[in-house]
DNA sequence: CGCATAGTTGAACTCTCTCAACAGCCGTGG
DNA sequence: CCACGGCTGTTGAGAGAGTTCAACTATGCG
């Protein structure tokens, strides 16, 4: 009945992005102080799962380097995929028992475990972390909202094109790598692997963006791009 | 670029839902103690608005009787509602600056407004009630991913049927009622008017649920219906 | 080099949407 | 109190976006 969560947040490790995550990376007491104290770190390899569906969650990740990616299965098989998590993100930071999604390593990956409890009690401790965490949250809620409207009334097309935007949206250069497959990319939008090839070759063929293997995407027109996406 | 967010919580007024809920609700040092002195009532008519997107978010909101709907509009009219909110649910418990949803009024609402700036204050002062806001934030998140499972892989009937248990979870009886027209729900489950109204036709013939007024569905068959929203 | 996996493209199909007409309900005013 | 008008909801028919099934191609790893 209940899904676990990821929680994006770039204060400390990456490049600030949106108002709010300007404003809490550049808190003066860093969250990074509270926390370093009592995360561990840990590696990933490519594939390997960090947690599933139905264990117990006895704690906090965060990822350093590489892309997890967290889904959930129906049980006929249709698939879900709730988020791709970068470096910077917080992974199920939310208070629940249960992992209601599994984590999985989309390459080989570095990150922070925190103890849940451990964690929590960090929060409490220290009252500027405690805001910090408030905000990440909040920023997920309002990107989650973001993500309705584009599941429940946007076209394949506007989709996609939404979804390399914030793919890229990550990087300064036009350049953009994705570390997940196809399937990823259509379980995440809503779509089948089939539409989502279509779609990109049809911006290929606008000339929109241009393609560098399966993997990699170089955006052509930007603006253009971003007409397609249909920014509400 | 964001969306404001309304969060669920049934701490105190509703009974308790789910696990979360319940252990909130069970908190010694009940929210209400900390909050109430600082809320004021208000009451809304049908149809009033209690704030526009792009508005200031200025307050924090908690439906004490009635529903409000919070919705989006693109550009080009295409409509998102955001979410439907009950009594004990709490409006737009983020930390925005500006509203990024319209919220109005489906029936007379009364409710209690929190001036944001005393909130935070009360939620700092208060460790119980700070823990509680996570946990709200947390919960909201949550079904949140299950919202998007629902727009993003299930067809029109799991995604009617699921909302009309949701609409059942909130009562004891097999009555439900709906404050929201068919537009409403539409807007909601990322389909059109005709296909929720199709589907719940379809429902009464195949004798799951039944209608008193558009606005009253009986539930005949609960197990059927369950099996209808194909539940993951 | 070769196989397996991932991605692309084509064609037919289907679910949902769109457009359109009709029906029912409710409040208002005669 | 009933009749009218407007709004909300229902039903029908046709169209279209995206899916499904299937074949083919490219890529990457042993």
């Amino acid at each position: 009945m209940s899904l676990q969560l990821s929680v994006r947040n770039m204060a400390v490790l990456p490049p600030v992005r949106t108002a709010m995550e300007a404003r809490v990376g550049r808190t003066p007491h860093d969250d990074s102080d509270a926390l370093e104290r009592i995360g561990t770190r840990m590696v990933l390899h490519r594939h390997q799962p960090l947690f599933q569906e139905g264990d117990q969650a006895d704690a906090v990740y965060r990822v350093v380097s590489g892309a997890v990616r967290t889904s959930r299965v129906m049980p006929d098989g249709r698939r879900y995929v709730a988020d791709f998590l970068f470096p910077g993100d917080f992974i199920c930071l939310n208070d629940r028992q249960v992992r209601t999604v599994t984590a999985e390593a989309l390459c080989d990956v570095i990150l922070i475990r925190y103890a849940r409890r451990q964690f929590n009690s960090s929060i409490e401790a220290d009252r500027s972390l405690g805001r910090m965490i408030l905000s990440i949250l909040s920023g997920g809620l309002t990107s989650a909202q973001e993500r309705m409207m584009l599941l429940g009334r946007k076209t394949a097309a506007e989709r996609v094109a939404s979804f390399l935007l914030m793919m890229a949206g990550r990087k300064e250069s036009d350049r953009v790598e994705l570390p997940m497959t196809r399937e990823d990319i259509a379980d995440y939008l809503g779509l089948t692997i089939e539409t989502v090839s279509r779609t990109i070759s049809q911006f290929k063929a606008k000339a929109v963006i241009q393609t560098l293997g399966a993997a990699t995407i170089v955006i052509q027109d930007l603006s253009a791009l971003e007409d397609l996406a249909e920014a509400a």
